[in-house]
DNA sequence: GGCCGTACTGACAACGATTTCACTTTGGCT
DNA sequence: AGCCAAAGTGAAATCGTTGTCAGTACGGCC
């Protein structure tokens, strides 16, 4: 490995002075430094460097799950900011795991200048730690109970969901069930919330059977929407409270042969890049994804700022989107299966 | 920040001893040392200890997009690997750019053990410079036209291609296109080449106006889809050469309301987690993604041990398989548009 | 030509951990 | 009790860089 000092040698100064061309302050020799860096191939060795200056010019990004469409567009958006400054992002899985998530969360605090996190649960007191105290600490999507000395950047669940339900109580269903997420989770409690709360202010409730708590996988979307048809009496719509569990009930409505939305409607909470193309073309609640992302990015650099470095936390709370496609439709409506592209529409 | 030497002051030990200690040494104040790491939260500085020991712990990885579910795959494949050993992953994106690609490649290069890299072009020689070569690298999916001294895990695009000409020559098609991916990267060329041969090969040959080069975007899969509906000939199937262009092209099917397999069929290389959900669902060559990125790590650690350091490089290429589903049908058949689960099957 | 303020320079001491080396303690044995 | 090998210890050097400090060269001015 060449190191500085070799540099130095080379280009006939010291050390220091190379270090001061380095950084971009005025030089006599700069010619010959450069020179020098170049025929040596020279890159400064990282860990020095931020040993020396505390800093590491890099944030830390941790997602339950980046194969989620979800967080790989929020993760974009995050880039986008971070290409025009100086900052590398360090990507991280919790795989929806919290001990996982602890193990990610102590490695990294000790090696970025601050972190963004899409937190497992709530439960987890882990962020809280003095060790991780000393990092500054962005939440997205999903944040702590005891969490608001903390930036945040969230969506409003509750009126998202809320959104859902008045749509399918538009149409005209009164059976209506729900696969909500965890229920430690602020989206997984609160899209629940927001979706049982629409149902009892119009007076339509949910029957026990129908109010099913997932764990925003794939699977668990499956099998609930199983275990929904092989109720007695099975609901005619039912609402999906993330992009996966929706993939997965909309496969568990296929192997059934059950129509969609003919014989049950279904509505998703978290667009999908292929949403349009589905059979049929799923109608959802959509959130500023890549938005999200920049949003919480910007919040953490001006943390880092040392200007802004002691502000009060900011909590940015973003709306949704009803997109209506054409999984959704009156109950009992005859079999049709596909609808004209021209039908789906966004409304705000 | 705490340091080892506070750590050692309070439990009555040099700091030489507590550094033992945490390696695994056995000591007599063990007791005494574990109560002072606790009782300061000392967790030891990633930036001395990688100073000192030449290590991270690290290892980088640079795809060219991970919102691609084929690349979110393969990382999923790589985090398991990792999972169960001592190091870390720190992902990047390159964002198909090729100057992206070679900054994040010199950074990473200063701060991690070893780099998996799936580059944007073969034409790019920034990875086999001086100063990247003094890390261990492993290419996957794409390698570099000088490429041969690098470990690499790689597909066999050609015959993936080939199984798909040869499908949609079973079913009778003689007007064909191919919508192709760059022509400066193993896969883009890979495939065309794979495909045109086995047209030829078959006495049925392209049409120039059929031979289309896209830039696996789903942007370039739709516009190229709409020009090829322009001719006044248009081909009765397209083969796709990357999923994000297979989506592109079959939402341009969509918007011009073609019936897909009715009057166009659709093959497209690499599956998608949706495929089955599709409208239709999308006959693909589908590639083993997790395992492409756990053998990409397993190669890259195993050459991180200075046992295996000098090893031979190894190349490593796995075969492709014909998912059949209902995006495909002999030429002129009616306008079926959805096909009963159960007609899914894959082949071997 | 001499003076002065500015611009630049090099030696040296950090940053926090690990490792070597020489030394001390321990415990098992006669 | 005394000896010896084994086990454990601390001082100090080191990794490569940056920042401080005291100093030297430069350019502009009378």
């Amino acid at each position: 490995m060449v190191t500085i000092h070799e540099v130095a040698t080379r280009a006939g100064v010291s050390p220091a002075t190379v270090s001061r061309f380095l950084r971009g302050r005025s030089v006599r020799s700069s010619d010959a430094i450069q020179a020098a860096v170049d025929e040596l191939g020279y890159w400064p060795s990282h860990a020095a460097q931020s040993l020396k200056s505390g800093r590491t010019d890099t944030i830390g990004v941790v997602v339950p799950d980046i194969t989620n469409p979800y967080f790989a567009a929020v993760v974009k958006g995050m880039e986008s900011v971070t290409r025009s400054e100086r900052y590398r992002i360090f990507l991280a899985n919790s795989d929806e795991s919290s001990e996982l998530e602890d193990q990610v969360l102590a490695d990294m605090a000790r090696r970025v200048d601050g972190i963004i996190l899409a937190p497992v649960t709530e439960q987890n007191r882990a962020p809280l730690n003095a060790r991780e105290a000393s990092v500054p600490l962005v939440f997205i999507d999903r944040d702590l109970v005891e969490g608001k000395e903390f930036d945040a950047v969230l969506v409003d669940n509750a009126d998202g969901a809320r959104q859902a339900a008045e749509h399918l109580l538009g149409l005209g269903h009164t059976r209506i069930a729900a696969i909500s997420g965890p229920q430690d989770t602020t989206p997984g409690r609160r899209r629940r919330e927001g979706f049982l709360n629409a149902l009892t202010a119009a007076g339509v409730g949910i029957a026990p059977e129908h109010d099913l708590i997932g764990d925003f996988r794939e699977r668990s979307g499956y099998q609930l929407t199983l275990s929904l048809l092989s109720l007695p009496e099975p609901p005619t719509a039912v609402f999906t409270a993330n992009n996966l569990m929706t993939l997965g009930a909309l496969k568990a409505l296929h192997d059934m042969r059950v129509d969609v939305p003919g014989q049950m409607s279904l509505i998703g909470f978290d667009d999908l890049d292929t949403g349009p193309l589905l059979r049929p073309p799923l109608t959802v609640i959509d959130r500023p994804m890549v938005e999200q992302g920049v949003l919480a990015m910007r919040l953490l650099l001006r943390r880092l700022d040392p200007q802004y470095a002691n502000d009060m936390p900011r909590r940015v709370v973003l709306g949704t989107t009803l997109v209506e496609r054409a999984s959704t439709a009156p109950p009992g409506t005859s079999g049709e299966r596909t609808a004209s592209p021209s039908r789906a529409r966004k409304t705000r």
